[in-house]
DNA sequence: ACCTGAACACCGTTCAAGT
DNA sequence: ACCTGAACACCGTTCAAGT
């Protein structure tokens, strides 16, 4: 009810979803190399050790984070009527959590075993009985989409450490391509060489989502 | 010619393929966290700082070492006769190499614009011209097929992390299984439990493969 | 020019001491 | 029980001094 409305943090017990707040807001603002335990205990106005009563170490409150972010981003797709459809929705939903916050993709793409690949694989499987994939080629299908994500997601978190902040998504391809054609001899790669040229135009969310279509295309070879 | 052959390195002037040899040996032997500096230094009879002489830093030392493997890994697979047949041959030769130093799954996955995934992106991309897949689509294609490499290689080296070196593939599975069970509600997550069922059985190799033809069977729907 | 190895800056993590 | 913050072990990297 005062004029600042939230300074007492310091006051506040210390939890786990305040700390993982924070590490989301360090993450998002000073990257992946900006969240250190000293970062966070200073964002949080405690001691660095005060964060070990909450979380084991740095590995589990990076589980914590993208979980969280995967979560939030999952929330919004129902599994409704069309089977494809709901695939398509959780593959997008998590490309933009991606492509919102660079650092879940590094996170992704390291432990694939964490909670939050898990949410992503049980999304969708989900679908895949109602779109008549046999049993036993179900897990080779939901395989072949978590790993279209986890590609991806290397790939946008490569570019948000390489691109200054500022540059935008075009320009920063621009760059790639033009690094490929001097590190590289044109004759040993031509399709390599095809590609650059057409590598700043393309639209990377138009990518993923082709791809997907691929692939679904793939699966229904399945049936 | 005398009783030890090789025992002169310490003479020989240091170079950066005998870096780069001694940091996969080190990779191969002691794993992804016991290739530092110092380990390599006194591998190689050596001061820390010389290794500067030869490497910018730890960033580019990694991405000659990945590139050395996949190098050595794509150099039997030659686009002979049969387009699908050359992509199937890049894609095993990638996933075998991975198998055999999964630190190189980490990498791959972790820096995705290096020289090596150039080379794979490179390896796959050039069959798709003679598959019939038209121009404007083989990035598409291509991209596809490098982001289940990616996927793959980064749950391989997870794997690689987490499991005990002596435990097979097959208990590991088992344990992650386990794990799935306890840390997730079986009401919310039923897809990923039909699985869990099924993940110790599963042929890792055997997946990757039908991951392929699925995605294979996808581009063919691009002509 | 290349090598040496101590020194620097900076991590994650621990732990005795406080409250 | 929770927090504090100095201390520890260990990185990548630098650089003055050697050869």
């Amino acid at each position: 009810m005062t004029d600042e409305q939230r300074a007492e943090r310091r006051t506040d017990p210390l939890t786990k979803a305040v700390i993982v707040q924070a590490a989301v807001e360090i993450l998002d603002t000073a990257g992946e190399q900006g969240l250190t335990f000293r970062a966070l205990s200073a964002h949080l106005s405690t001691g660095a050790g005060a964060i070990y009563h909450h979380v084991a170490n740095k590995s589990e409150l990076l589980t914590a984070v993208t979980d969280e972010v995967i979560a939030a981003a999952l929330h919004g797709s129902d599994d409704s009527a069309e089977p494809e459809h709901g695939i398509r929705a959780v593959m997008l939903d998590v490309f933009d959590a991606i492509d919102a916050h660079p650092w879940v993709g590094t996170q992704l793409a390291a432990e694939p075993w964490q909670p939050a690949v898990l949410r992503i694989f049980n999304g969708v499987g989900g679908s895949l009985d109602a779109l008549g994939v046999p049993g036993p080629s179900q897990f080779d299908a939901a395989s072949v989409l978590v790993h279209h994500i986890l590609g991806v997601a290397g790939q946008y978190a490569a570019g948000a450490r390489l691109a200054s902040p500022d540059a935008d998504r075009s320009t920063f391809l621009g760059k790639v391509a033009a690094r490929w054609m001097t590190a590289v001899d044109a004759d040993e790669y031509p399709f390599l060489v095809r590609i650059a040229k057409t590598l700043s135009e393309h639209d990377d969310r138009e990518q993923f989502r082709v791809g997907v279509d691929v692939i679904l295309a793939g699966i229904a070879t399945l049936r």
